[in-house]
DNA sequence: GCCATTACAGAAAACGCTTGCATGGAAACC
DNA sequence: GGTTTCCATGCAAGCGTTTTCTGTAATGGC
């Protein structure tokens, strides 16, 4: 049904093989001939068949990008940096999420060497790394949050937690808290563990108690179960530090629930800085990490490390920073007295 | 580089063309040879190359859909249900977002018909009607928000806020509120219109007086300027009936810095119940819209659409209807008495 | 005025897959 | 046993581009 580039070169009275050069400005055509092909061109409103175009190149202007859910707002910005970063280059990019599903990461590497993409950012822990090299086998290009060697074809980009968490740490210890629970990620997400065992050992570095250490998912719900099973302990820590926002939201609402005054009882601390951060009352203490810049950073990562001749990878690295909003108070002066918490509840 | 299925074919002792049949499940093959293919695949990790597939086909396995904002909530979820739908059909999805930029809305259409999507999703308001002639011309399928007349190739699928903005004005006036202002979407966008207009005659008929009556930007912080707007005529309307739950937030936010309390001295509706409007404080009392089941739909109603013999489109809805959370009370007895709003603040 | 460039355009061979047509053999019918 | 039917496979012609190679006309240096 569309028209091909037959029908254009037909039209405007030259071969095929022009137009293809003059759509794809190759020098050496005369104005003469391009002005008669762009005619030619509006006039039967022709589009390219990309499907051709790519089969005949070899090669697409794919870049895949993987992450774990779409409406987690972590990764919202995350995929804006890195579409608007691809768009700026004239590359497309093809977004893949695996929902945590098993059977759909399959289908996600599956798809990203079917069309065949230049390179693809994987943003979630929940890929093994044995697909790394399955991809780069394939002479595609991967940047990962994984902490992975870096190697041929294969950059990394790190968050580095270490300056937001010692500065959110030191906070909460001028603000005189002693005992500081955490609620990292998931068990199983490598992330999580990372933060886990850098905020364990910060503490304890700097005096304070890391107890209890607890995990859940980055869900909403999972952060107020996870707060419920804290307080169902007797003597409850004064202050929580949360693996992600959303987790942190949770905790703030399990915590109003039970009828605990956050931050005068309990602070919160989160991570991510999500847009929502700033809406939730109270407004969250949290650690941010820049989403928008490590989508971009990914995309510029991959496109270095593609046209690299050596094709070795490297090691980026973005920050992080605390801001503190509203969520954080001076360590409670009195024992808690807290609303009896119903069990079913 | 990649093995191709020749090379597949050679191993397997069979035609390529046999090797197609194998992978594509068509009839007719023995069970040996079924097997001797899979053993080819598998010890070449062959994949098959989607661009050569899809040229050969002449069609993609691909649908569009398009929206205008990825951060914004309200799209993450239709993202996921029209994603989950085609992903269960086996169809991939271009996701194009325009970021409201004028110079991506053309790019967005190129890039539909180059890589000869079957149909696409338009989720935003901010394409012109004339794309979807340009799309069905090219025999891709279209399924909009847009208020345009049913035809070959499109289908709509309306969003019926009509019981939602009902129950809310009903909800505001059975509290007793007499005069409401409404702070509606973009003056440019469709959708935003026909909830003003729907807002005014409903409130109206109610024995409610709509005033002031004003426009916003779907963003936090254009909500927040829209109250300012508002607060800084004397006599404040006692409940605003905000045109998305981002600009509610907004409304919030700025309401809170005046010292206005809501829902006591004001109340707050919003739209959509995005999954944060539950975190706010207080609570959003909002117009639910289905959105999961919005995705889903919309890839449903293309898939229908491209299967009927007649390819004649239909008229789907999808209805609304209010949540009732914190943000609305009864009407204030008192007048207000706000902090001075500083001009600049 | 001739040869070496240079600027431009066409012919045709890929690119990797699908599929209609053809074919050969086995099974089934009478 | 011969004819018909059905299953399984191969051949080869596309699908719509790009690109190499080749050819021709114009340009310029001498």
């Amino acid at each position: 049904m569309p028209h091909t580039m037959n029908e254009v070169a037909k039209l405007a009275k030259v071969s095929p093989a022009t137009v293809s050069r003059v759509l794809s400005k190759s020098p050496y055509i005369s104005a003469k001939t391009v002005e008669r092909v762009m005619a030619a061109v509006e006039k039967l409103n022709y589009h390219r068949n990309v499907h051709a175009r790519r089969l005949a190149i070899g090669k697409s202007d794919l870049f895949g990008l993987v992450i774990s859910e779409i409406t987690n707002p972590f990764f919202s910005e995350i995929i804006r940096g890195f579409q608007a970063a691809a768009w700026d280059r004239g590359f497309d990019v093809l977004l893949l999420n695996t929902e945590y599903d098993e059977r759909r990461t399959d289908a996600v590497v599956q798809k990203l060497i079917e069309n065949s993409v230049r390179g693809v950012a994987i943003m979630t822990s929940s890929l093994l790394d044995s697909v790394i090299s399955t991809l780069t086998e394939k002479g595609i290009g991967v940047v990962t949050f994984n902490p992975v060697p870096v190697d041929r074809l294969v950059s990394t980009i790190t968050i580095d937690y270490k300056r937001g968490l010692t500065q959110a740490i030191e906070h909460v210890a001028s603000l005189g808290h002693r005992r500081a629970a955490v609620i990292a990620g998931p068990q199983t997400n490598r992330t999580a563990s990372i933060i886990k065992q850098a905020l364990v050992d910060g503490l304890r570095q700097r005096g304070l108690d890391p107890d209890p250490v607890t995990h859940s998912d980055y869900h909403v719900d999972a952060g107020a179960t996870a707060v419920q099973a804290i307080l169902s302990a007797k003597d409850a820590p004064t202050v929580i530090f949360c693996g992600s926002d959303l987790i942190a939201m949770g905790a703030i609402l399990a915590l109003e629930e039970a009828g605990i005054d956050v931050p005068n009882d309990v602070s919160i601390v989160g991570i991510d800085d999500i847009p929502f951060s700033f809406l939730v009352r109270p407004a969250l203490t949290t650690i941010r990490v820049p989403r928008d810049e490590l989508g971009e950073t990914s995309f510029a990562a991959l496109d270095k490390l593609l046209k690299l001749k050596r094709q070795r990878g490297a090691e980026y690295v973005v920050d992080t920073e605390l801001v503190i909003r509203k969520s954080t108070a001076p360590e409670r002066k009195f024992a808690l007295r807290q609303k009896a918490v119903r069990p079913g509840a």
